[in-house]
DNA sequence: CTGAAAGCGCTTACAG
DNA sequence: CTGAAAGCGCTTACAG
């Protein structure tokens, strides 16, 4: 911002306090001898003179900003909400700024993102992109140097950028024998978009599960939600039409398609958990909000958002101890099915 | 971030297309005279080696980032978030960039979030902050050449920087109004922090609506929500305790608090609208996924951030047209106030 | 322990 | 219409 009064300048300091800008950088950075008496005047002189260090200048001569990107598809969903939350937390913690950049799920935005987070010559890039294609996230895994990729598509780019994953199938797998412990027989799967690994794998472990149990999924039943959001829940449960009287047991993408479907439960008459037993996933504020309150899968968001971050400083410390980390989720039991 | 193969540089692009950095940036910022040949071929060059200005080495030089803050109190908060999403599109429009900034209605984090923004050297900051004390506020707003403020508080900074502010007194009327037409006689409110402009406006029109239809507020019955979310509302509901009965409207500070007294009552056996009917405000999602819906008052959430914008490029530009405006609301009704 | 000087990648008067 | 040069505010070898 342009200033209206000169900004105070790291000269200003040097003159101010009798030395040279190279001094007053040391003490700054922290680096190399400086004695005691000299530090004290330096930072007596910036203290009086209300000196802040650009970071603009100091980016352009290191080439190291001190900011992190952070990607999402959407910033009105809980999920990533909270892994912000985390991520900036830790961000701060370490001299870090976290940017928050939201693609809104499109995948043109999502590129723009990264050549904005390139321009502004961020250190370091989270990226939560669950849907987008493994062919158009390796080419911008390719050209940072320092990226982490939440609950990511494919393989070609893990060996370029740290990988967080929730534990899907295994999360499913404990909602669907929640469901059949409890005396359902009769269970089906409203599913996100099958264009996400979170999703078909979260498919593939309720299928399993059910298998392994000694059911068979019915495939017919089988519904995907477009978007998976609470709109998208209550219209796909609605397409399941006559067969739902049938059903016992649903299981759901997340929390805000379990929300949909109870939503449409109420209108068609069908009770929650009487007539029919519904799981969520994430454990997001709606699960308490909603009228049952919602069994579901919890996911530690704000740990994912951390450990993200942690990721990328190990990166650009130049170390690549994580890899690949997985995320268990965990079953909590509430009015929706219990 | 430290690349691994050396950036792009303009010298490169001057080099290869045969001409002087201060031609290459001349076609870059379209300034002063350049032949067609010429502009041919930088623009090859840039093309050719794909290069990419540096914003860094161009804010140290100008003085100009074209990133612009949006400082919330809250990011889990619907209301601020539709800002935010009307904000960055009317950004992007204006090739600027916007950086969110949360501040957790924390005020310290508050005015670290300025100075952060003040290091990045943003060109302008648009600040929700209903909350923020004046004297808190005042030392901020002096700070910086460019800001709107949203919702803010106090008059002392009003000559220094925009200002954008719902016309929360015309809204409260419109709800009171509605009750009254529709029958209920006895109203109370279920009020915001006091602490907070919109929430003390907020209050008074409730009261000014109410005794300009020839009805006395219950002053006993006045109670207000800490926090100002479902919790809050539910838990203040509860505290209306005993005199609950007697009361048959109830008109609430947001969707949030209303929300949390549909709840309450919910457990207590009240039936809304029968037995009572809940207005909110805002018109977030929320509104429309609580059983029964929520009546409120529709606020224009994107229109406002987008309004913010455009009044902090006015500003940068010199200008400045708008110094308040207020905004309007608009009741919509819904089931839980037919 | 401290300083002089070059450099980071741009922009912008000032000349021509 | 184009260029040489200084400057933006830092950092960092290199000397001493």
């Amino acid at each position: 911002m342009p200033r209206p009064t000169k900004r105070v300048t790291m000269a200003d300091v040097a003159e101010y306090a009798g030395v040279t800008k190279t001094t007053v950088s040391r003490v700054l950075n922290n680096k190399g001898e400086i004695s005691a008496e000299t530090r004290e005047k330096v930072l007596k002189a910036i203290e009086h003179l209300g000196y802040r260090r650009s970071r603009i200048a100091r980016g352009l001569a290191t080439d190291q900003t001190f900011l992190l990107g952070l990607i999402v598809p959407g910033i009105s969903n809980e999920f990533f909400i909270e892994i912000a939350r985390g991520a900036e937390d830790a961000a701060w913690e370490n001299d870090y700024k976290i940017l928050l950049c939201n693609t809104e799920g499109d995948w043109d935005r999502e590129e723009r993102m990264f050549l904005f987070l390139e321009d502004i010559q961020v250190d370091g890039i989270v990226v939560c992109a669950p849907r987008l294609p493994e062919e158009r996230l390796l080419p911008l895994v390719e050209q940072f140097q320092n990226v982490v990729v939440v609950n990511g598509q494919g393989i070609a780019w893990r060996e370029l950028a740290g990988a967080i994953e929730t534990a899907d199938a295994s999360g499913m797998r404990q909602a669907v024998n929640h469901l059949i412990s409890t005396g359902r027989r009769h269970l089906t799967y409203l599913g996100g978009p099958m264009d996400a690994r979170v999703s078909t794998e979260r498919y593939l472990g309720f299928v399993n599960a059910l298998q392994a149990a000694g059911h068979t999924p019915n495939p017919d039943w089988h519904t995907t939600c477009h978007p998976a959001n609470l709109e998208g829940g209550y219209e796909s449960f609605k397409k399941l039409g006559r067969v739902i009287a049938e059903i016992d047991g649903l299981v759901c993408f997340n929390d805000l398609v379990a929300a949909g479907a109870i939503r449409a439960c109420g209108e068609m008459g069908i009770r929650v958990p009487d007539d029919i037993a519904i799981t969520g996933c994430d454990d997001i504020q709606l699960a308490t909000l909603v009228r049952p309150n919602l069994t579901t899968l919890q996911t530690p968001k704000q740990d994912i958002g951390a450990l993200a971050v942690h990721m990328l400083l190990e990166r650009i410390g130049g170390q690549h101890i994580h890899e690949t980390v997985i995320i268990e989720q965990r079953l909590i039991i509430r009015e929706s099915a219990p």
